[in-house]
DNA sequence: TTGTAAGCGTTATCAA
DNA sequence: TTGATAACGCTTACAA
C-alpha cells in the first residue's frame, strides 16, 4: 500500500533531475548514453510508469475515448465497440463505455461526465428517439469543442461527426436479392415506428409495392417495437393469415430471431416453407438454427472511422461531417 | 475550439481568490450566502466544470474502474459489465473496458496500462487458461496496492479478491433436478477442459455417474471448446448413438444453443424427444426456441459486490478475499 | 548535455 | 469568511 514511486525518486536515486529522467522516459530529447543507461536501469529496476494523470494534465489530452450506448448487452453496440476498442488500443487509447440503458436523461448526464473527464472524443450511438432539451443543448456546446462522433445516428441541427451505413443501399440490395427470386409475397415486421431507420425501410418496402414488385396486401406490414418476442407474435399473426408470405423480412435480426421462433413453433421448416431474413449482421443471427440470412454492416470500417475523427486533430476544423459505407448481402440459411 | 474555463477565471470574474471558488464547486466549507451566490451565478452562466483530471491529480483518486475480459461480444461478460457499469455510475465511478480478445499478452498489457491510468480498482474476468509469466508477476505486485477483483475467475497463487457464483452448488442442483425426474441417460458436453470450471462441472457428473444416479456410458462425455459449433457437432454425434441420451447438458448456455441446433436439423422437438439444459443464463438462452432451462448467475449481486470492493478503501486491508454467491435454477421450456 | 523552474487545474493548509 | 500558496506528478522552455 506504498505510495507510488515518481520521478524524483528515480531522479534521486539516479543522482540527476527530473527533467533528465523525463528526457529517457520519453526518449525524444538528447541525452548522453551512459546517463540514460544509468537512469534506465534505476527505471527497470523498479519497473517505474509515469503517472498518466498527470501526464494528461500537463498535456491537456488524456487519450481516452468515451462511448455511449443504449445497452451493450446488444450486440450491435457490443460489436461496434468491440472493434472500436481493438483500434483505440493499437494507438493509445483506452475507451470507457457509458449505458444508457433507455433512460433518457443518461445521455445528457454520460456526456457532461465524459467531458469533465476530458476524453479525446465520444462515440455516441443513440437507440431511443427521445432527445431531451438538455442533450440537444449539450451537444451544441461541445461540437466544436471536442469530436462526437455519432455512429448510425444522427440528430436534426447536430453538427456532430456521423459515420454510417448505407441502409438505403443495404435495404434495397435485400429487397433485390428477394424479388430476384421471384418471391411476391413478402411482409415486413416493422418494429418500432417513427425512428428514421424504421422509416426509410418501411418507405422503400412500400415502394417496391407500389411498383408492383411485391404484392399489395396491408396485412404483411406489422409494427410493434424491436425485440424477440414481437417478432413471434407478429410472426404467429402473419401465420394465421389465409395467404401466408413466401418470405418474411425482420426488419433486424433481433425480431428475425423472433420470427424464426414462431416458425419452429409451428413446426414449419425454413427454409424450405418459408423463408427469413434480417438485418444488421449480429452475431446472434449466425448462431441460431437456421443460421440467417442478413444485411451486415462494415462494422470494423464504422468503428475504425469513428477512432480515426478522434484521433485526427484536424478533423474537426476540416468540413466533411459524414462518412458512409456500404452494406454487405449474407448469404446463410434461412433464405 | 477555445480553452477550457478555469476556477482562476471564474475566481477573476467574481472578484475573489480561486480557493473561495474551489469552496463553491464543493460545498463544504464555510462561504459567506452573498458571496456565494455572486459565485455560483457566474458558474452557472458559463455552465462551468471543474477539470476532473486535475482533481484526479491533485485527490490521487480518479473513480476509474477498470475492466478486463475477453470479449464484450459475449453475453456472460457483457451482462456482468453493464450491470456493474450500473452500480459504479450510482456511486460516481465511470468504466474503462479492455477486451483481451483471446491474445494472452493483452492481460497483461492492459493491467499495466490500467494502473499507470491511476485506477481506483480493476474487475478481471478470465477466459482463456494461458497465464503468461508476466501476468502473475504484475498481479502479485499490484495485489497490494490496488483492489483487483476477480469474477468468477482464480489463479494459484495470487492473492485478489474472489468474487464467485457458487458453481458446484449451482450445477449439483441441475443434476438434482435431471434426477429428481427420474432421467438417467444423461450426457454433458463439457467444452474445453482443463480450466476449473469445467473440471468442477465434470467431476461433479462423474460422481453422479459413480454413484449410480446415472447411467454409465462414456461416449455420453464429450469435450471440445465453448461454441455453438462443437455443441452441434457433439450433439449430432450423440445422436448417431444406439442408445440416445435423454437429457443433454451443455455445460454452458453457448453450448446449450448448439445442442438445440442439431435437434432442429434431425427434426427432433424439444423437449418432447429429448431434453437439453444450460448454465450461465446468459440473455441467449432465453431469445431462442425453445428456451433454454439453465442455471443462473446473480449478475447483479456478483456485479455489485465486485464493485463494492473497489469502492470501499478499507476492504483491502482486511482479511476476507472470497464472496460467493448462491446460483438459481431458471427453469424454461426445454426440460 | 543537464538543471532550474514554471505550469497544467485542482484542493487544502495556514494565516489573515 | 477569505486569500496566498504549496502540492499532486509530470513535461518543457530556457538557462547554464
Amino acid at each position: 500500500m506504498r505510495r507510488n514511486l515518481t520521478v524524483y525518486d528515480i531522479a534521486a536515486e539516479a543522482g540527476v533531475s527530473v527533467a533528465t529522467v523525463s528526457r529517457v522516459l520519453n526518449n525524444n530529447d538528447k541525452v548522453a548514453e551512459n546517463t540514460r543507461y544509468k537512469i534506465q536501469s534505476i527505471i527497470d529496476k523498479y519497473d517505474f510508469k509515469p503517472n498518466e494523470v498527470a501526464r494528461s494534465l500537463f498535456k491537456n489530452e488524456t487519450k481516452l475515448i468515451g462511448c455511449i450506448l443504449p445497452d451493450i448487452t446488444n450486440p450491435y453496440y457490443s460489436t461496434v465497440l468491440l472493434e472500436a476498442e481493438k483500434y483505440a488500443l493499437m494507438n493509445g487509447y483506452t475507451m470507457m463505455i457509458c449505458n444508457t440503458r433507455g433512460d433518457s436523461d443518461n445521455y445528457a448526464m454520460y456526456l457532461q461526465t465524459l467531458v469533465e473527464r476530458q476524453v479525446t472524443g465520444i462515440i455516441y450511438m443513440g437507440g431511443e428517439s427521445v432527445e431531451t432539451m438538455q442533450l440537444h443543448q449539450l451537444l451544441k456546446k461541445y461540437e466544436d469543442r471536442l469530436p462526437i462522433v455519432m455512429i448510425n445516428w444522427s440528430m436534426q441541427d447536430i453538427n456532430c461527426f456521423c459515420v454510417q451505413s448505407d441502409e438505403e443501399q443495404g435495404f434495397l440490395m435485400l429487397l433485390d436479392q428477394i424479388a430476384k427470386e421471384g418471391y411476391r409475397d413478402v411482409a415486413l415486421l416493422a418494429g418500432k415506428r417513427g425512428v428514421m431507420p424504421t422509416e426509410l425501410k418501411v418507405s422503400l418496402y412500400q415502394e417496391a409495392v407500389r411498383k408492383g414488385i411485391f404484392n399489395e396486401r396491408e396485412e404483411y406490414l406489422i409494427d410493434g417495437e424491436f425485440s424477440v418476442e414481437y417478432g413471434m407474435k407478429a410472426m404467429k399473426q402473419l401465420l394465421s393469415l389465409p395467404v401466408r408470405p413466401e418470405v418474411v423480412i425482420g426488419i433486424n435480426d433481433i425480431i428475425a430471431v423472433g420470427i424464426l421462433n414462431a416458425c419452429h413453433m409451428h413446426k414449419l421448416s425454413v427454409p424450405e416453407d418459408i423463408k427469413i431474413v434480417g438485418f444488421d449482421n449480429i452475431n446472434l443471427s449466425s448462431v441460431v438454427y437456421p443460421s440467417i440470412t442478413t444485411i451486415g454492416h462494415d462494422y470494423e470500417n464504422l468503428a475504425r472511422k469513428a477512432v480515426d475523427l478522434i484521433i485526427d486533430k484536424t478533423a474537426l476544423v476540416k468540413r466533411e461531417r459524414i462518412f458512409t459505407f456500404p452494406m454487405e448481402y449474407i448469404c446463410r440459411e434461412s433464405f
